[in-house]
DNA sequence: CGACTGGTTGAGTGGTCTCAAGTCCTGTGG
DNA sequence: CCACAGGACTTGAGACCACTCAACCAGTCG
């Protein structure tokens, strides 16, 4: 844990919602933070749970997952540091729909409910940066539904990479280089497949030379091939369409 | 058309997010909208649009689709009566991501976003309210995520019947009436799949004797088992179960 | 050294899609 | 009123994608 964290000089706060509040407003959420480390595999909250307040990620990477009814984990989102833990429930005021757990080692600060209530109506700007991110969310997540009905897994595999090279990625040259902190039955759980079937898609973009791959080092070959695995026939369409 | 509606008299406020609103904030409201009618098949507002201000549902069908790579209506939600329309886009600040079409004749209150920004400033209380609203969908919006992955089409089907139930249903006796204003392939682009499977597993249902149907008129005959369709193991799980 | 987890591969099966034909219904113009 | 066109619905046959089951290998941790 070293030295504590201190919300004013919290390197990630860059790329936080928290990203534009003045100095004076820092310090009041500096003072109402809790710091906590969890460890690799550890439970943050469980899906049922009442929420007692928003976590922020300092450091790490936590996976929020969901059960299926045959009792698959379910990975709706990978948060790390910067992001927001937990805000939907909170916000929604009604239990988690899903369990946080720690994939690495992680540094959290909690801010309790009460005062971070409290803290928005003093700051609030705030309003308008949550319904924002709460809207923004909500249509990452429906065009997420329309990605899944709409394509076959060895589509959704393809896409997966490309978004995990957007947070993972480091270019090299014309290719990227990925170090990616998951398993590939976790890679099956975000995308709603089983493991032989990540693998064995894995195994096809290799042989065609899209990707290759040693354990858990990826590098993407060639993005426009899997680019175009997501879309066979033609890739965009008029009036500013995208697809996360 | 008839005579003008009054947002304070409104009849379908009751189930609407300005429910709670007192007589003078609901006088406000009703002087800044202007009310339109869409007729069955017009197009409300398209994916990409910039929107200017947000809909309420007065009365009729609204769809809100994507349009998918190949050019499949993606249904992502049905509104009527009291509902809000283009509100996720316009809280967002980004463009629509989906297209909204009556599916019906419809009467349509529509608040202009300049108008309307302003109106939240005098009234807070609706901040909590979109808040809520939209942390709510995002949680639906997962859920449904977490169905679509972990279900076939039999059990997405076999749901879609139930929470039809829940909107278009009346009680008759044991058993619910429905009158679905869905074509077949509506149901199929609601539940990602093609016209044929909906009506292959229609009649599978209504051989075994779960429902029956004549068009658009069908009754759920047996209601438990159109649900151990969706589950065939078990229905609930305590909070905290994990997987290995 | 065994137990265990994660990764890889094969064989077989089944659910769902595609293509295609055919029927029923509805609206429209003659 | 009828004929017709077009859409919605129904059904069949075949293909294929992805899942399940099963075996095997490579590390890793006790």
């Amino acid at each position: 844990m070293g030295k504590p964290i201190d919300c004013i000089t919290c390197g990630v706060r860059k790329n936080s919602l928290f990203r534009e509040l003045s100095a004076e407003n820092l310090q009041v959420l500096n003072q109402m933070k809790v710091t906590i480390p969890y460890r690799k595999r550890q439970v943050i909250f469980c899906e049922g749970n009442t929420p007692f307040g928003l976590y922020c990620v300092n450091s790490g990477m936590v996976k929020v997952y969901k059960l299926t009814k045959d009792n698959q984990q379910q990975i709706m989102r990978l948060a790390q540091a910067g992001d927001w833990l937990g805000y939907r429930a909170l916000f929604a005021d009604e239990p988690y729909r899903a369990t946080a757990e720690a994939m690495t080692n992680c540094l959290l600060c909690f801010f309790e409910k009460k005062d971070f209530f409290r803290y928005f109506q003093e700051v609030p700007q705030l309003f308008f940066t949550v319904v924002k991110k709460l809207g923004r969310e909500l249509g990452i997540a429906e065009d997420h539904i329309c990605a899944i009905l709409s394509q076959p897994v060895r589509q959704r595999l393809a896409e997966l990479l490309l978004s995990l090279k957007e947070v993972f990625g480091a270019p090299e040259g014309k290719a990227y280089r990925l170090t990616l902190p998951l398993s590939r039955k976790e890679m099956a759980a975000l995308i709603g497949t089983t493991q032989q079937t990540v693998v064995r898609f894995l195994m096809e973009f290799r042989r065609k030379g899209y990707i290759t791959f040693n354990g858990k080092q990826y590098t993407i070959l060639d993005i426009s091939a899997l680019e175009s695995e997501t879309s066979p026939s033609f890739g965009f369409r008029l009036s500013g369409t995208r697809t996360a």
